[in-house]
DNA sequence: AGCATATCATATGCATTCTTACGAATTCAA
DNA sequence: TTGAATTCGTAAGAATGCATATGATATGCT
């Protein structure tokens, strides 16, 4: 079962058909808010036992890749804010699963790199998070998941990703 | 010009192909997450006047439609959490756009209306959102348009929406 | 070398977003 | 009618997400 929000209250009577609130709805803004909110919704739900958030796997993910880099190199792959990753980075680090540690070239810089037991975790988590991005796709067949990658990656690309 | 986020740094030279990242890139999560932040980071440039967020727009169109309902009611029809809302109507309550009147049927719900400010103000928002929505779909051509919203709308009546 | 500029990480502040929990009020059932 | 279960709004806590400012460090220009 899903969590929270992504299983709304019943509305009442008067209210209970989508038409009613038509403007909002078939904005593509309102429609993306919905998925992000689905998609963290079936991530909670499908990584529970490990306790993280998406960014936290996005983090681990990446520096599984490239290792050792830069807190804002890390923040530019995956687009999230400087300041922001900060705080992520402090958790995944207060868990022992990456390490910064000074970069003797550039002593404004602090490399991170997984621990062992970060590699290890990663290993266990990457098919849970394989099953939420199936599990988000499941309503599409085959042909429409790949038209959707494709349209969602002509966005991002037009807008600077 | 995009604010903050929406404009990457630059990677380091060894780092500066997509490719480099392929596993979080390619998964739809990470994308819808990406879609999201460019239509937030749109929105706000849009309505950088106004001073207002998506989901203070949410609140407001909605009222403008249903009048009056509970906070309950207006976080199902928006999909928004309770408690978010909450402060949220305190926001726009403290800027006179909105009213919260006991019900005097069931005293548990305050019942949300529009100001005649409100109202006003919405007038003027309805126009710069429609530009946003048309921004963030600008690179698609008309049929890729209309095949992305019968998508998203699908994944999201089956993750039940 | 010496100074101005730029970059990296962090701190702070504000607004979301959601979970859990709780008091108040209402509805349902025995 | 009284007691139990529900519902409404809110409070508290954790994690994001972004703008702005600051300190430390490099780099570039002169």
């Amino acid at each position: 079962m899903l969590h929270g929000l992504t299983m709304l209250p019943a509305l009442p009577e008067t209210l209970e058909t989508p038409e009613h609130n038509t403007a909002i709805h078939r904005m593509p803004g309102h429609q993306v808010r919905r998925l992000q909110q689905v998609a963290v919704a079936l991530f909670a739900e499908e990584l529970q036992p490990w306790d993280i958030t998406p960014v936290q796997y996005a983090v681990l993910a990446t520096l599984e890749r490239h290792t050792p880099i830069s807190q804002t190199t890390l923040s530019a792959l995956i687009a999230y804010d400087r300041a922001t990753i900060g705080g992520v980075i402090d958790r995944l680090d207060a868990k022992g699963w990456l390490s910064r540690t000074l970069d003797p070239d550039d002593r404004r810089l602090r490399l991170l790199s997984l621990t062992p037991a970060g590699r290890d975790v990663l290993a266990c988590l990457h098919p849970p998070v394989k099953a939420v991005q199936a599990r988000l796709l499941a309503p599409l067949s085959v042909d429409e998941r790949q038209q959707f990658e494709a349209l969602c990656l002509k966005l991002l690309r037009h807008h600077g990703g």
